[in-house]
RNA sequence: AGAAGUCGGGGAGACAGUCGCGGGUCUCCCAACCUCCGGUUGGGAGGUUCGAGGAAAGUCCGAGCUCCACAGGGCAGGGUGCUGGUUAACGACCAGGGGGAGUGAUCCCACGGAAAGUGCCACAGAAAAGAUACCGCCGGGCAUUUCCGGCAAGGGUGAAAUGGUGAGGUAAGAGCUCACCGCGCCUCCGGUGACGGAGGUGGCAGGGUAAACCCCACCCGGAGCAAGACCAAAUAGGGGAGGAUGAGGUGGCCCGCCUCGUUCGCACUCCCGGGUAGGUCGCUCGAGGCCGUCGGCAACGCCGGUCCCAGAUACAUGACUGUCACCGUUUCGGCGGUAACAGAACUCGGCUUACGACCGGCUUCUCACG
RNA sequence: UCCUCGGUAGCUCAAUGGUAGAGCAUGCGGCUGUUAACCGCAGGGUUGUAGGUUCGAGUCCUACCCGAGGAG
């Protein structure tokens, strides 16, 4: 993912706050996922630390599973007006991917990797 | 027993399993290309193997490597600064000398030159380096205001005042003279040397500051792996090489060198590449680690054996389960934790800084006992 | 990866190696019927930290800490 396309996710994109992380969603015609934890987080250790706590979370949790993908789509991204019908197919034949950057905040490196998991999939269903 | 000094070891506790990530390698499958055998490139699956640190950090020094000219001369600028050695090199390390601290083991020191020159030394003080005399001391004139001369021992000022102590000497004093100490010079001896020792001699040579300018000796060209090399969409259209002359620019400057523009024979001759996005290489086998013999007080070196030990490019080590070990807590069922500093990005040698628990060697002092 | 600056009172900034100061802000007093403005006075500093050179360091040297900016 280059830098326009980070901005891209951030301007366009629906924005989750969590106490530990932030989580960025857009739609998309392919799949992919970034982890992004800034100096605030810490230290470089500290930094490695969350975004792999992000990246364990992101593979075990729901946004592992294609089904829960699609309805995560419908659920944030509905339809804007029904006379789209025709871009709506063309984008569900294209892919009906999604992108995903997943911020860490500062509390996170006390955190264990349950409570990440557990706090990214309650921000995605509720 | 207590206190202290010094040198080291060691660094997510160990093992097993499941899922996941990065690299190498092997096998299989798929696709494309080459005339075939077969090979190359790309993708996927499975097996196997490896996968952060002692500081990976700060970026304070030194090198390798790459390009700039082949890195050369001079000036400027910068660095180092007791001696000898180690090293690829160093401002690092080792050994020694000198000075300082400590009862001691031991520790600390930017430790060349102030009789090459220049500058500065606030306030106080008479006077801050070229001379001088405030309070004073002594002698003489005058006569009790003071004048002339001698002195720098005492007082006072200051961070610092023209060797120190004692004796002689004198009107009072003074290296004026003498003894010891300090200092300078000379000779001899020991040592590779820094330096040390002994003897002689001078009668004191004339303050501090060089982390002020400076002098002396030695060293240093610049930039950095985003260096640099190769393949090469798009886009733009030319680009490169060669002869002569003059001018301009370029590492801080001058040479030198390189580049650009102009002119002439003819705006000539020859060649076909240059390059952004992206990709490949550089990229991990190295002044390498470990073990041993030998040389050396040591730093280190020679030789032999053995091992392969991260190479990513949005940037890889994580999560969970079980058993054991340790620690904390406990209602003795259990519960919680496994630590600090901290994450490779071209690679090495140092330095500096950060750091929890644990373990070991050697040495010194004090007390007690034998 | 490399490089350059900066850190002084609550804030913004000064200070040839020789007593750390100015403006604003704060407090007190004055002026005014009252407030503001104005006038006077006062307090407030480990000069980022730790060492060193020097008689003496904000200044010179060394090592750290923090902040800002730049180049590719």
């Amino acid at each position: 993912m280059h830098k326009t396309e980070f901005q891209k996710v951030y301007e366009e994109g629906v924005k989750r706050v969590g106490r530990l992380l932030v989580v960025y969603l857009l739609t998309a015609d392919d799949m992919a996922r970034a982890v992004v934890a800034s100096r605030k987080v810490g230290g470089a250790v500290r930094r490695n630390r969350a975004k792999r706590l992000l990246r364990e979370a992101h593979r075990t949790g729901i946004l592992a599973r294609r089904d829960e993908v699609m309805g995560l789509r419908a659920r944030f991204f509905p339809d804007p007006e029904p006379s789209a019908a025709a871009d709506q197919t063309a984008d569900r034949v294209g892919g009906g991917g999604l992108w995903v950057v997943l911020v860490a905040r500062q509390r996170i490196v006390e955190a264990t990797s349950r409570e990440v998991r557990a706090e990214l999939d309650a921000l995605l269903t509720h």
